[in-house]
DNA sequence: TATTATT
């Protein structure tokens, strides 16, 4: 058909332009070496300098985010620590979808420091955020990232950044093993602070054995999360229209990974909730708990001085949070012994309170319903 | 032979 290939035109010069606009757009040009590095997320007590070159002591990058989390949630989880200048959820030019970081930039140094000792490593559905300072922006850091195949299966991590490390400050390494045995693949990545030496790493490794190793290895660069998100545009456009709504076996393998998360979070064999779909869910105006942007849960028993964070902790691991709230007295400041959490999703919603209605909290044990609309009495 | 780290 015509306009089908004028679809596909167009589409594709939305992605030449878009490439283009990656190549083109350079941060303003300045280095650092005092990022943080892969280990620990330590900060250099950086000294102010009057060029505006110096690390941020408020500006944070968060990695490893969950694929469907927003700005908003982004924003309300680390609201929760003190107050924000900006935040923003990196997403792809030209899907849309997020690329699985974001930057949050608070008012206070001081802020940043609590954020990266109380989120760094919450556990969020499938996924361990990282939160780290930002090293400033510039066009030396970019694609800095390797991806090295061949290795040794019986190489470490460690080994792997021994390896490397003679060629810069490496900010990320990763191998990747089999999911069912967890042995290596033989293939990983490393992430370099700089791409000039990720450069002087391929001239250095690529080809070559190392030490004690039978085979040379591979090492270029990665490939950009862009073009892959290019990519699935592109089969998108190919793919027949009746395949675009998700089969039983989508619905099937959505629910096995909510299985694989639950037994990843908590080791829990989870209740069989009802299932609610999408008649049953509009039909249902009372339901308990909902409220139009998700599903309110009520957390009964809390301790005089819990806070945001442990409603996080407790609930993210379970599905897409969208908001906690700690109830808190007005004069003293104390929790009032409640608060409340909004999931998105009712399936993630039913099996966070089946399992953790009951659950003890040090010397507590915590009452976990949805919401109702009467007033609460003991 | 492929995860998502620079707005």
């Amino acid at each position: 058909m015509f306009s089908e290939s004028k679809t596909l035109i167009f589409f594709f010069f939305l992605i030449v332009i878009a490439a283009m606009e990656t190549q083109l757009s350079n941060g303003p040009s300045c280095t650092s070496s005092n990022g943080p590095n892969s280990v620990s997320n330590n900060c250099t007590s950086p000294v102010e300098m009057p060029n505006g070159t110096e690390d941020s002591k408020t500006n944070l990058i968060v990695n490893y985010l969950p694929q469907n989390m927003t700005q908003e949630e982004l924003k309300s989880l680390f609201g929760s620590i003190g107050e924000i200048e900006s935040c923003k959820l990196v997403r792809d030019k030209i899907t849309g979808q997020s690329l699985g970081y974001g930057f949050v930039n608070y008012v206070e140094p001081k802020d940043a420091d609590k954020a990266i000792n109380t989120l760094n490593g919450l556990r969020l559905q499938t996924k361990t955020i990282k939160v780290s300072f930002a090293r400033p922006s510039s066009a030396s850091i970019r694609d800095a990232n390797l991806y090295v195949s061949g290795l040794p299966k019986t190489m470490t991590q460690k080994e792997l950044e021994q390896l490397f490390s003679q060629y810069g400050r490496i900010i990320t390494s990763r191998i990747l093993v089999d999911q069912v045995t967890g042995v290596s693949r033989g293939v990983g990545f490393i992430r370099f602070d700089r791409r000039v030496e990720a450069e002087e790493a391929i001239k250095g490794l690529n080809g070559q054995k190392p030490p004690g190793a039978t085979e040379p290895i591979t090492v270029k660069f990665a490939n950009n999360p862009s073009q892959k998100s290019s990519q699935a545009l592109l089969s998108h456009l190919y793919q027949s229209p009746n395949r675009r709504y998700p089969g039983p076996l989508a619905q099937q393998a959505q629910r096995f990974r909510l299985d694989n998360l639950l037994n990843m979070a908590y080791g829990v064999k989870r209740f069989s909730p009802m299932t609610i779909d999408g008649v049953t869910s509009l039909a249902g105006i009372n339901l308990p708990g909902h409220a139009g942007t998700g599903w309110c849960i009520f957390v009964y028993n809390l301790a005089p001085d819990a806070d945001e964070n442990i409603l996080w902790q407790m609930f993210g691991p379970f599905g897409a949070v969208t908001n906690v709230k700690v109830i808190r007295d007005f004069n003293t400041n104390k929790c009032k012994g409640f608060g409340f959490v909004t999931m998105t999703n009712y399936d993630e919603a039913a099996v966070a309170i089946a399992s953790l209605n009951g659950y003890r909290l040090g010397d507590r044990v915590l009452q976990v319903s949805f919401k109702t609309n009467k007033t609460h009495k003991a």
